[in-house]
DNA sequence: AATGTGACATACC
DNA sequence: TGGTATGCCACAT
């Protein structure tokens, strides 16, 4: 059969990003440079972001609204069905967002590498 | 095969 | 203090 969309069964960078991002604990965040360290491909945090932008037609549910820039800046809002789901989700979650900016994201952010742990 | 693209990150001016 | 420029690399066309 044809490859339809990104089938999650390949090993492909995506799946990597999609297993990391389903991870992040509820109420929390990431960045995508975070995510893109934790795959050893610290240069290729725009993938990440890429990455979540095929995670539309995942059938699982990504938690994107979860992974910002490392500013904590909701950037990627506009890619959601509506640019204000994104925060309305953290919103939802406890976190604390001001102007697309997400308050005390040292406090609440996740890295990846607490997996380890 | 080659070119374009991007939900980032960093550096520079 | 904030905009511009460049690197970076996997995916799309």
């Amino acid at each position: 059969m044809n490859k339809d969309y990104y089938d999650d069964s390949k090993p492909d960078f995506f799946k990597q990003v999609f297993q990391v991002a389903a991870q992040i604990p509820f109420g929390r965040v990431t960045s995508y440079g975070a995510i893109a360290k934790y795959l050893s491909a610290a240069k290729s945090s725009r993938m990440v972001g890429y990455a979540m932008n095929a995670s539309h037609s995942l059938k699982s549910t990504i938690p994107a609204h979860r992974v910002v820039n490392r500013n904590g800046l909701l950037t990627g809002k506009n890619h959601f069905n509506t640019p204000t789901e994104m925060e309305n989700k953290l919103k939802s979650e406890g976190v604390l967002i001001i102007n697309d900016q997400i308050q005390d994201f040292e406090n609440i952010f996740w890295d990846p590498k607490e997996l380890d742990y």
